[in-house]
DNA sequence: TGTTGACACGTCAGTTTCAACATGTCACTC
DNA sequence: GAGTGACATGTTGAAACTGACGTGTCAACA
């Protein structure tokens, strides 16, 4: 189960609540690594909590509970970053659709690879600003650059994505070309 | 569930039993596009074949049955591929270990990339073997390249997986001498 | 003839995940 | 003082998924 996992790795870098947790999610782990509600994150922050590996350091307003990671904890999560339990679990709903995306029409398919290049292109701006508050947060507190690899793979991905796509569609157009041509020939 | 679109694209493809569909999902989407087992692909096709989205085209030997999509199965697919109902689910545990990476040693740290730059190439390798024999397949059946755009998008994500562990191996050596040299200021 | 290993399908109990429902707080503004 | 929207945590029933177990077939070879 990689969710405590990424609990635990969130809470790493510094104490949480588990709504903070719950917008963590949704900005930064959501859209390429892992996806989790929050009706998921509170029974598994209480779990943690009643082994151990987390602990609350603070009560606040709300009802609000900001837990940190405890030295167990620490152990679990760095025992999985060097030798998780089985072959990594990789479900990723988009490359599939690419998977099978020559089922369809050539216009269909020319649809899909523009709205994957618009969608790369907004990631792209929007982990450019995460890295700029990286960098800066990294200036400010030497030394410490959490989050700057998982930003770096993000960028290089969607920079992927987008290149893939100009050329699945340089590809498509090729293709047509070359079915107009035969099709010239024989008719 | 995206799993019966799995199983929709695979047979758009070519007709295919419970068993050749695991194989296929072992050898080609379990690594980078969709993890399921057999457990779950029989019992998912029984349902597919109940709804009439794909149906017995052939018994064989050990009670092999042979599935092919029909042309709801087809609606089905392309629906789904034009119009996912939700946003991309995307559950990668790679990526998660990527992201907390900086939690541990520099030595640790670079074993690790290590293993990814390692893991790189193999895939790289079965990757170009698969899109040989796409190629090939493809001069044989003109105008079908199935697989085609995965591949070629595999293939571009594993070469980013390597760059960037070059990258974030070059961004370590150079914290560490950075942070050698302070230290040599000071004492 | 026995044994081995790939082929082929299935079930099931337990766990994980999801979507929807549910409840209340606090700060701010009209 | 009423309303709004962000804050904050929960529960629950259903669906998805896993890992392990179970059953039998067939080809090849010793």
């Amino acid at each position: 189960m990689s969710l405590r996992h990424a609990l635990l790795g969130l809470l790493a870098d510094q104490p949480a609540s588990g709504y903070d947790l719950t917008r963590k999610f949704e900005v930064s782990l959501q859209k390429y690594a892992w996806h989790a509600r929050h009706s998921q994150i509170y029974p598994e922050l209480n779990r943690l909590a009643g082994e151990g590996l987390i602990s609350v350091v603070e009560e606040g307003a709300r009802g609000r509970r900001t837990y940190a990671i405890t030295d167990a904890g620490r152990t679990e999560l760095r025992d999985w970053l060097l030798a998780p339990a089985k072959e990594a679990v990789v479900r990723n709903e988009t490359v599939l659709r690419m998977f099978f995306l020559s089922t369809l029409d050539n216009d269909e398919i020319r649809g899909l690879l523009r709205e994957w290049i618009e969608e790369a292109d907004r990631e792209l701006a929007r982990i450019g600003e995460s890295l700029d508050r990286i960098e800066a947060l990294r200036r400010e507190r030497k030394g410490r650059w959490f989050g700057l690899f998982a930003a770096e793979y993000g960028k290089r991905s969607f920079q992927t994505q987008r290149e893939w796509a100009e050329w699945a569609l340089a590809q498509v157009d090729e293709a047509e070309a070359a079915a107009e041509a035969a099709k010239r020939e024989t008719g």
